[in-house]
DNA sequence: ATTTAATTGACAGTATACTGACAATATGGC
DNA sequence: GCCATATTGTCAGTATACTGTCAATTAAAT
């Protein structure tokens, strides 16, 4: 029986996506992240790859982009901003004209070391609200879903074991 | 006894943290929306406001803005492009000169209706590789924390039926 | 009624994101 | 060694996001 009446649109097709709830969370955390660090001059962006760089020293600016999952072309921003705060230096790469490595500056070391605690009470104030047993469910299913997605965005993770091998000729 | 070790940085601090999550989540979201939705003009954002215009006509951007929880200034852009595409129109309020009404054209009815199979497929996309069991309880307790963390948020999100009273009152 | 408050849409400035292109450089096949 | 190809950093263009500000307008206080 053709019983086909139009559906009515209505804001479930918006408050129930999971697009849309994920869209909220992430400006949720960046609020949080802003509000505990306000009293470094970091964003939750800028902080992701001075931890990458503190990790790698001397990576470059590609391997920086798929080890945190970020667009290259932003990611060149990004660096802009923290080499303008004096937080990391840029050397050209002897072996190869086109690459720039990049390091943490002593200032770049410690504000990454004095932000550590905020940054945490940030990341812990987000799922606060949930009893702790869901808190550890949401993040066990939200690391699966995001890993099992990895190919689906446009620069997926490629972890620094991925990237070793490749060196000089991948 | 105060065995204080510095205790060293690792990609742990950016790869278990809810926020890095987040935000991966939302730009693998993002990419499915527009790899699903290419044959119809819209970002996900443009579709939010789209099916709340669709479901309030007459509603003005300030409205529009609490009830999807996006920020006011971004708001205006958005509609400026939805103008731009023909599948709004603005219309001045007869009885306040600041205020401009949004309504749906014929047009954007017709893409509304058209692009919703798409939305939907890549909603369920994005949950797809989680066991059926864990889509559910994984939205369920998104959907909870977004509820609880709505305050954290610049815009905090205010349903219909908290801006209906407020009227030309509030 | 007049001063004061708040609201609305707009704008400028900064920071992510992604697309697509580009010059310089490096690598591979031959 | 030469040529096709790939890589690196960069840039222009578009689209969210947020901060702070502003003029016009409306509402509230008294």
């Amino acid at each position: 029986m053709p019983n086909s009446k139009p559906t009515p649109v209505t804001m479930d097709a918006v408050y129930t996506a999971p697009g849309y709830l994920f869209r909220r969370m992430q400006q949720i955390a960046v609020a949080l992240f802003i509000e505990e660090c306000k009293a470094f001059d970091l964003t939750p962006v800028q902080y992701a790859a001075l931890v990458t760089i503190s990790t790698h020293p001397g990576i470059d600016a590609t391997r920086l982009s798929a080890v945190i999952a970020f667009d290259r072309s932003t990611l060149g921003n990004v660096i802009e901003r923290l080499q303008a705060k004096e937080f990391i230096v840029r050397k050209p790469a002897p072996e190869d004209k086109r690459v720039k490595l990049l390091y943490l500056t002593k200032a770049g070391a410690a504000v990454l070391g004095d932000i550590m605690p905020s940054v945490d009470k940030a990341q812990a104030r987000m799922l606060q609200p949930l009893r702790p047993a869901d808190r550890k469910t949401l993040l066990s299913l939200l690391t699966q879903l995001v890993d099992l997605n990895n190919e689906a965005s446009r620069v997926p993770l490629r972890a620094e074991d991925a990237l070793e091998h490749l060196g000089r000729s991948g």
